[in-house]
DNA sequence: ATTCCCGGCTAACACTCGTTAGTTATTACT
DNA sequence: AGTAATAACTAACGAGTGTTAGCCGGGAAT
């Protein structure tokens, strides 16, 4: 075999994934070209080839990243044994810390997704249903057993994850506030929303 | 003068933003083509060039007036007399409303305005800038005054107008809800989270 | 040392893009 | 009716798109 990755720790094809998210974010997937990704990646456009099969690959590969994160977070809280306002926030804080660290891979899934290839937009909408109405469960549940305001959960789900996606408005300009405070304040607000 | 109108009360150039608006929120501005647009007006592509000046100018013209929009209206909601979680909630539900009935123009305004050539762009941003920070001064005026729970202000003015630009995805997807129930479980959500 | 193949390169294909030129049909005004 | 203006059309330009084909150099494996 060849040379498996060419630099530190992380593949080519990582890098390239890496470039490409930020290049995707800035410009949105349909502006950005496949010779601009590859001048950032320090390569002619035709080698890019090498690494990944199309352009919507890439796409792929950060979209389902991304949703697969989340799930997987999703599942170990649902099991976990803590009361509901607790549960709802840590879903919170850890949508907040992946806004906030990994900033060009959420966004990218949050607002890239149309561009998406059949089947896989049908199946990144499944899930993005899927988890929304898990979420939406769990603050039922949160009512049901009196811990939790009466509120609509739909909305209260749409609210929440607004709200988070919203910190990319944040991102771009650097204001006074910490990212440490920012989760605080946006913590705050989220959950005495939500408080009985 | 020929023609000045073509069909009911609008001019043909309104027909084109309209379904321009339509267009660029499915696609988005990148995707979306001028011979697209043309089949959807249903002419030629060159033909829409008797109208008007080039695609950026749609795109300018759709993102100006929805932020001129919102910006005479806050100025009449900051010279009124009302206590502050009123201003608040006026403010709150004309941004609703208008999410609800004018959602492709606000979408785009929201969504599609980093592909504003310059200087649009800078001063589209700064129109921003100057209505969340106007929008933050009232919070902070209403924690002063003892009417609103202490809370970072522009974490509060992230979350509100975040939360509603989440509309769009309940938009695609008419739920069981109602559009007023809507407006009225998300107003109590960050109203309350606003209350003392 | 020779084979093998990985990953870079150049060139090109087959489109699509926004937009302009030039022309014709349609409409409104005198 | 005749004229001027408006708005449609066809054709095309030049640039940029994602992607493929084919080639070549250099390190890995035998």
């Amino acid at each position: 075999m060849a040379k498996i990755q060419s630099k530190g720790n992380s593949t080519k094809k990582e890098v390239i994934i890496e470039k490409a998210s930020r290049l995707f974010r800035e410009k949105g997937f349909g502006a950005a070209s496949m010779r601009d990704l590859a001048d950032h990646v320090g390569v002619e456009a035709a080698s890019l080839y090498n690494h990944i099969q199309s352009k919507s690959e890439i796409l792929q590969t950060i979209c389902f990243r991304v949703a697969n994160a989340f799930m997987s977070n999703l599942e170990s809280v649902e099991t976990s044994a803590q009361p509901i306002l607790k549960k709802m926030e840590s879903i919170i804080r850890l949508h907040i810390r992946m806004m906030l660290d990994q900033y060009e891979y959420v966004y990218i899934a949050d607002h890239e997704w149309r561009h998406l290839p059949e089947p896989y937009l049908s199946n990144f909408l499944n899930q993005r249903r899927n988890y929304r109405k898990r979420l939406g469960d769990i603050i039922e549940d949160g009512i049901t057993r009196g811990e939790i305001k009466t509120i609509e959960p739909y909305t209260a789900v749409l609210v929440i994850l607004s709200a988070i996606s919203g910190i990319d408005s944040w991102q771009r300009s650097r204001k006074s506030t910490t990212a440490e405070a920012l989760e605080a304040n946006m913590v705050k607000y989220l959950i005495e929303g939500l408080k009985k």
